[in-house]
DNA sequence: AAATTTTTGATTTACGTACATCAAAAATCG
DNA sequence: CGATTTTTGATGTACGTAAATCAAAAATTT
């Protein structure tokens, strides 16, 4: 049986009361009392039946999800997500709230983290633009004591408590591997598409790509980038002048949203262009495409565990315990047409 | 504020007691007072706070996990996970048992098996062999009441609960795609390192890797399976003695375990041969080749996710539960030296 | 040493559910 | 109809923790 606050009451040899006292951080409490008893608590190895506390506390976690708007895919997924885990609200004690803010908008970003101090929030899990206002509203938080958790893209030195994101850096040298290997001993162009240099995750990618292709395929070419600001129309647009304007294109690399456009763009081209194609997020156009051979690798992050994992963070966070790291490693996904869920 | 048993019992105008009868299957009420209850309870949208019964139950699940004996990575990898889920069972109320048998060993299977009938458990998950005897075993169990998952390796058409596992089927084909990608054009042969035909896991693998070899790499032959059986002498003689026999060897799936023989194998031929190599299972060989690029891609189930996806399952069907499909899907992990964790 | 302040103990209620007991009411039987 | 059985209600305790109140004890100040 696992011990209680009985258990250290008696062991310390003082009262409930004072055990209370002391694990709830109530003032009254004399420093040598305190001490014996969290010798006491130590030594008899008693952790708190969190489930037990929440039922008396009658607790409930309001949460707060910062998420962009945009009709891409990928962020229309993770909005879905977070709505799933409101379905599932009061199983799990949790209140929470979505408020969407522009993509790419700074002062609206950093406007809803403010608006969000004083306020009695168990936690706050934000799509991070990587800007040093961000980064500063942020650390505003974390020094209220409010757990903040960075979702799909991270924020550069600021103190947020976690990251629930991939490896954007692994992911490109991913990316560029597979590309390299998939074109055999090929020589030629490639392009890079990308949503915004703006977002670290998108640089981070291309970071990687760029490292990999440079070490250890010196056949490939890397053009200039292409920034399709993840929108469709610009993206096909893109693609379609710089496959028409170079023949040497032979691979291309999607590393941002808007992939509806660039699939656009190469069935146009597909029967006579040979083109091997990898991309991120797995959509319903991705999908597609992975099926029938437009592309030939998508690379993912699961939306999904990436808002439950937030979940389990901040709720753990607010309590101050720990988690299982292993079980909030969001993975870097692959998928050929093979494997697809 | 979430409805609670008083709320059942103001909306049916019946007393708490009544509604704990019906709740708790207690005998002692009519049938139109039970459908009364069963009514609002539908109609009030109640859902049982499963923290708070198992307070006051006292609840802990006994939960048995049948593993092979064995000293292969993998195996040593799930029985360490599965030591790691023992060390939080009083915060998750589990009380977990370990039953190891020798692996591909169906009578001991099934005497383990066995002999869990008429305990008190709330769960099992085992590491299938896929034999009749093993299924029938299963299904005494199942028509017991007793939570059954499959573990790594699923069992035909026995009734278990839930398979928290890979679709090895989809890991066969993906790893045939990528082998066939990374060997671009090139025409030669293919060797299959398998451990055992006789799992289930171990067939479907070859079966998947098959299927897209013929479909769809047609100047890739593939040669007869050898059977390492999971034992790192006998692969490391087998695969030593296919590449000295037969220099049109260009590439090599092993879907098994034991890959520190194949390992030691292919380093003994290293710089002359050059072989395109795809395995299953990241252990501390495997990631170390992966690295020195003595192999290509790994293929890889987290032993730590399919424990503790085991766990959560047999509580949620223990409980009569649902569970989050989505994060209980097992995927395949895909590695190559970029992206390791 | 008395007065005052601080610390500690004892006790109670609550959270949502399980479970047991006993009495009261309703249904069924002869 | 009364007697018996079945059903229902009322009530209390428990699980482990939180939180509050009031009294008692100890420490500190004057």
């Amino acid at each position: 049986m696992r011990p209680t606050v009985h258990d250290i009451a008696a062991a310390a040899g003082v009262s409930l009361a004072t055990v209370d006292r002391v694990l709830n951080q109530r003032p009254g409490v004399r420093l040598v009392t305190r001490e014996k008893v969290e010798a006491a608590i130590r030594q008899i190895g008693y952790i708190r039946d969190v489930a037990a506390a929440n039922l008396a506390k009658s607790r409930v976690y309001p949460l707060v999800f910062i998420v962009p708007t945009g009709d891409n895919s990928f962020m229309h997924g993770l909005r879905f997500e977070v709505h799933q885990a409101t379905l599932r609200a009061s199983i799990e004690r949790t209140d929470i709230r979505i408020v969407e803010v522009p993509p790419f908008d700074v002062p609206a970003l950093v406007a809803a983290l403010d608006a969000l101090q004083e306020q009695d929030i168990a936690g706050v899990a934000l799509v991070a633009t990587d800007a040093p206002e961000v980064r500063a509203a942020v650390d505003r938080l974390v020094s209220e004591r409010i757990p903040v958790i960075t979702l799909v893209s991270d924020l550069t030195d600021s103190t947020r408590h976690h990251y629930a994101g991939i490896d954007n850096i692994a992911a490109g040298r991913t990316a560029a591997r597979l590309l390299g290997r998939f074109l055999g001993g090929r020589e030629g162009d490639l392009t890079v598409l990308a949503g915004s240099m703006l977002v670290r995750d998108h640089r981070e990618r291309l970071q990687g790509f760029s490292a990999v292709m440079a070490e250890e395929f010196p056949k490939l070419r890397l053009l200039p980038v292409l920034e399709g600001r993840d929108d469709p129309e610009r993206a096909k647009s893109l693609v379609s002048k710089a496959l028409s304007e170079n023949k040497d294109i032979i691979g291309i690399y999607s590393l941002g949203a808007g992939n509806r456009g660039l699939i656009a763009a190469l069935k146009a081209v597909r029967p006579e262009r040979e083109l091997t194609v990898v991309v991120h997020e797995l959509t319903r156009h991705t999908r597609a495409a992975l099926l029938d051979g437009t592309i030939d690798a998508v690379l993912n992050q699961d939306a999904g565990h990436e808002v439950r994992s937030a979940i389990r963070v901040m709720k753990a966070t607010a309590d101050g315990q720990a988690v299982i790291a292993d079980q909030e490693r969001i993975r870097l996904d692959i998928f050929l047409k093979d494997n697809l869920p």
